[in-house]
DNA sequence: AACATGACCATTA
DNA sequence: GTAATGGCCATGT
């Protein structure tokens, strides 16, 4: 098993999230096959450059947007989301009660 | 090989 | 509600 196998899973797993839905990065890891590497779903993303990958769809624990390095990042994938149904509370933040995907 | 960094999570106080 | 701590591991220097 390589590195990029594994990236591949996650890849697969954040592929498989349904529209309007959204995953929190450790339950993309346990789905994965990777209990408690959320952090490498972090890292899987933040390398990634496939536009066929939705990985608006996934957030933090907390159900908000992570920053990220980069620059436009954050901002358009609340426009995402938005865009697919999704609303943000007062606070900016998901109400995973009601999007959280749960296969 | 060692060290620092990063789109994280759960627990504890 | 916030803050700190430990665990996780791929990448680049």
């Amino acid at each position: 098993m390589s590195t990029s196998d594994t990236y591949r899973k996650i890849y697969a797993v954040v592929s498989s999230i349904p529209p309007g839905c959204v995953a929190t990065y450790g339950q993309v890891a346990r789905l994965a096959g990777l209990p408690g590497r959320a952090r490498l779903v972090g890292y899987a993303l933040s390398v990634l450059a496939d536009k066929s990958v939705p990985w608006h769809r996934v957030v933090n624990a907390k159900g908000e947007i992570s920053p990220r390095s980069g620059g436009d990042g954050d901002f358009v994938q609340r426009l995402r989301l938005e865009s697919e149904g999704v609303r943000f509370d007062s606070h900016g933040r998901i109400s995973l009660k009601l999007y959280q995907w749960l296969p």
